[in-house]
DNA sequence: CCCGGAGGTTAATGAGCGTTAACTCCTGCG
DNA sequence: CGCAGGAGTTAACGCTCATTAACCTCCGGG
């Protein structure tokens, strides 16, 4: 049990994880159920059934890849929010929230489109975990944007900010969309990525602003 | 071949309709390749195979909601943006196309989740139709925010404004992820169906004017 | 030296599912 | 009346696919 596993250098990988990219890719390309065990194998190198020595179905690498994304999505939230945030203040905290997804977004493409789009195929109980660590990460932005924009810390503004969250997610979630289907992680349509991360930025704080002068507005 | 179907009246609905309504809602619930044809058929009264008397086969049934969709986003975003453009101007033409994208991520939700999730299962001619419809609206969409935000114009911000309104289309296509799974169409998160679409009017104009800020920033 | 377990392999199993075949049943029309 | 054809039904076929079984092969430590 205790004995060191020996690395064998050529794949830089354990095989678990190897494993998880080439899942996460797959499965991104052509969703959960529209693609076999057997392609798997091959993406890795083994043949079919030989992924069972490393998990105990397939239903079990997608509970991994979704629980794991999600773990460290609010886990890095949070610590970036605390530290942005005992600088910077909330609208630091804001920012260093925005900035942490949109480098998800860019740079772990299959996982954030695993994260939205496969949750239904989970079994009951490993959905259960992955939505309450999303509404965790919800529960925190929420808080931070509420505390950056005071129009919508009031307490009937509270629906307000949690839709404007989810919206503002959909907006980061989107650079799938925008690129090419898989090659491996280029610029996209013309902008480099930095420019594309600008770019969110600004859109996600401007999205925000707006809803702050709604709230505003409509508390006359 | 002529002669008049005679009317049930007892659905209101033509069968083809019904199955079409049927078929997008658990699509949207459970994806393409999660539900099977027999379900489909116990929806809409009738049992498994009957189906195939309405349409080619599962395949079929998909290209058809995903080319009805991109067809009447396309062509209702020309009629509305052609009408407000020609009275209000670009201000007022944007504005008419993300009332028009509002409205139908809120009343058409299923459809819009199949819009851009299930893509890949369509066989290789249909997804070029429905990627050239696809094509078609966000070209519309970069025109007229071209026009709306002068910034933009300028012929080296045009991938920018490509990649926002793509970010954009992601916020406003978000609704289905901040309401509840598949009842009817209550009211979401709290916050009544009006409400929701104002605020996402809201945000979908504070993102392209932020990025018009940005864009305009950069030119010096 | 051996032997135990980690990590593979191929073959078999069994369920699910899209599609087709072969029959009804009803209804409007000539 | 008779019959054509639209709309369904159940049974059967064929294929895919996740999972299991049975078997093999190294290799490191007692």
């Amino acid at each position: 049990m205790g004995s060191m596993p020996n690395v064998p250098a050529a794949s830089a990988l354990p095989r678990r994880d190897q494993i998880r990219k080439e899942a996460a890719r797959l499965f991104a390309a052509r969703g959960f159920l529209g693609v076999g065990v057997d392609e798997i194998g091959k993406a890795v190198g083994i043949s079919g059934p030989g992924l069972y020595r490393h998990f105990a179905g397939k239903d079990a690498m997608l509970a991994d890849l979704l629980i794991g994304i999600s773990e460290r999505l609010l886990e890095e939230g949070r610590r970036r929010a605390g530290e942005a945030g005992g600088t910077d203040g909330p609208a630091g905290a804001l920012d260093a929230l925005i900035g942490g997804h949109v480098d998800f977004a860019l740079d772990d493409r299959d996982l954030i489109i695993l994260h939205d789009r496969e949750l239904l195929h989970l079994k009951e109980e490993d959905r259960r975990r992955v939505r309450r660590l999303q509404r965790g990460y919800v529960e925190l932005w929420v808080g931070v944007v509420r505390e950056a924009f005071p129009p919508l810390a009031a307490p009937d503004a509270e629906p307000l900010a949690r839709a404007a969250v989810h919206a503002v997610f959909g907006l980061l979630n989107s650079t799938p969309h925008s690129a090419a289907p898989h090659p491996g992680q280029p610029d996209r349509s013309g902008l480099p990525r930095d420019a594309m991360a600008a770019l969110l930025h600004s859109l996600a704080q401007g999205a925000f602003a707006a809803a702050a002068a709604g709230a505003a507005a409509r508390a006359t």
